[in-house]
DNA sequence: CTGAAAGCGCTTACAG
DNA sequence: CTGAAAGCGCTTACAG
């Protein structure tokens, strides 16, 4: 094992050629003829040579590394959104620098800022609970780094989007529940500002309106923390418990709020579906342990995280200013377990 | 915002230094006067420079980036180690790239390759279950990149170690069974070959015979996918079940083998403790879950990727080469729920 | 078709 | 205490 790698230099003097003719050689130029071409790429394959990267960027200004914002690697949703983030970044040669907002606005700049002044050719984000000012980002997009958003998204940045179909999932989910004969369907969800919540509830709204089912307010419980805090959970739950005319099943929106739900009802001994059916947006690893096993509408993280990033490096590869930008939807697959069996 | 980040050049014209000056000063040289640096660093500073890391990584011949080699980022260990190692990378400007091996021997291969041609300062590596050949390990590491193993480690290299205390984790859990009042304690664990297997069998066995419990080959079953796949989970559950003396307790080496068993026994109406406790180590989210809640010994993660980092920067960053090693054993935590409540 | 030269942004031995 | 110069490994306009 040779501690210094070979280099341009190394393959020039060994094969009496300049070191311009190597370079324009192994990248095939069209100026160099097809003998000399063989013969440095021959040389330069039996001596394991690889371009310094370092010197590549420094040269073309462009690092070959995408930056993502996401909120927490320790969900598995977002694990899933990395190995497909991963498959296209190792297949076109770029490495990718993972941060963590968790959910945190002050956390998510400086992130950014870091990512930033570290030259990241594009960024791909999911943007966190708390943002509601988006001016880094238009200013880092103005900058030249292209950005593509993925999960969390927001308009307020024209750029390619690339989401699960949180609409068509929600209104799927909330239809299964009324054909197992639920009535009062309650809908536990996170912040009321991120954008996955406004598609969830549309679905859900809409599954109510068609089949002649009427919509009450008081049956949409917030959770500002997304869950994070169990507290959080069991008040809405509560809450919901103690109405006048209770839900007779919940859709929780993640499985943090699933997870805690679960909790406190088998505590409060309320018998899941008997009394109360449930079902929930989730990737987590094992809904079948659940008990009853949970209905779970399950996004399409690998598939998102691949065609996000597949979409920032069309991006970051244009030769040209792109205009006209992909709003993605994938869909969301509803998989039906006991949690959620109607009285019939 | 300006399209091209301010250099050093641009101090230099704007303070009428050259630009060795500037480059002096930003590092605190001592050749330069305390005036001079004050003035540079106030422009740097509200002019928010950054060096460019691509520039410096070509001058110093260091990249400042780690790459991680591990089984997978779905597994919630897993994630949990990547943020302690990125709560130090950020934390000491280094940034990390991921790489799955998929419990591969290939693919860690080409991970490996892929890592050490974009030059990295330094490798982290737990490795993966079917690797028994460890030369590429040896050969990176001779040619000067520093190397710390976590979790799944070897001592055919010297370097420093990480791990859970798997040794004792087993030990704990074993007694705990054992003060339960179990006496034929099976263990279905992972493949035979990797490290952790080993330390965990041996924690086993010690706590049998503190006890005085006879030692029984037949009791030891090994999954060689590590439980990944669930036949091979089930077919291990079935020979216990169908010993002559079966076991009356099972400790499971992972969390994989726990969802697979819970599933496998439930549906042989086979009911946990009462028929046979079940406890196993776990880094699963929501042990409470399992029905009934799953006794768990839980690895210290975070802390885990945290001091692994800490350690490889120690050798990245040391003048000198380093000959004494730190082999560190994090305590793992029991964590006792209705899984494996005695008969008493 | 090939080569000499400049330059990407930095660091650092060498001079003064 | 400060500066001019060389060089890290590459790419590419300019010549021939």
């Amino acid at each position: 094992m040779s501690k210094a790698p070979i280099t341009i230099k190394d393959i020039a003097k060994a094969l009496k050629l300049s070191h311009s003719t190597i370079s324009r050689a192994l990248k095939d130029s069209y100026q160099i003829g097809e003998e000399t071409k063989k013969r440095v790429k021959a040389y330069a394959k039996a001596h394991n040579y690889h371009p310094n990267l370092m010197a590549q960027s420094l040269k073309n200004q462009k690092t070959r590394s995408i930056g993502v914002i996401l909120s927490s690697v320790s969900k598995v949703f977002f694990a899933e959104v990395i190995t497909g983030i991963e498959s296209v970044a190792s297949a076109k040669d770029y490495h990718v620098i993972i941060t963590q907002s968790m959910e945190n606005f002050e956390k998510e700049k400086n992130n950014l800022d870091q990512l930033t002044w570290r030259s990241i050719d594009g960024l791909l984000v999911s943007i966190s609970a708390q943002t509601t000012d988006f001016s880094q980002f238009k200013s880092i997009q103005e900058s030249g780094t292209p950005i593509v958003f993925f999960d969390r998204i927001t308009h307020e940045l024209e750029t390619h989007t690339v989401i699960a179909d949180n609409y068509q999932g929600a209104f799927d989910l909330t239809k299964h529940l009324i054909d197992q004969g639920f009535k009062r369907i309650a809908h536990i969800t996170s912040s009321e500002e991120i954008f996955t919540t406004k598609a969830r509830l549309a679905g859900y709204t809409d599954a109510l309106k068609l089949a002649g089912i009427p919509f009450d307010q008081d049956l949409i419980r917030y959770c500002e923390q997304g869950g994070v805090d169990t507290k959080e959970v069991e008040n809405q739950l509560s809450t919901l418990l103690s109405l006048d005319n209770p839900p007779d099943a919940v859709f929780a929106a993640s499985d943090l709020i699933s997870l805690s739900s679960f909790d406190y009802l088998q505590q409060k001994g309320i018998n899941i579906p008997d009394e109360l059916a449930f079902a929930g947006f989730s990737n987590f690893s094992a809904p079948q342990l659940f008990n009853p096993g949970l209905t779970t509408v399950k996004q399409p993280a690998f598939e998102m995280g691949k065609q996000a990033m597949e979409l920032l490096l069309e991006l970051v590869e244009s030769k040209r200013p792109v205009s006209s930008f992909k709003h993605v939807s994938i869909p969301t697959e509803l998989q039906i377990r006991k949690s959620t069996k109607g009285r019939s």
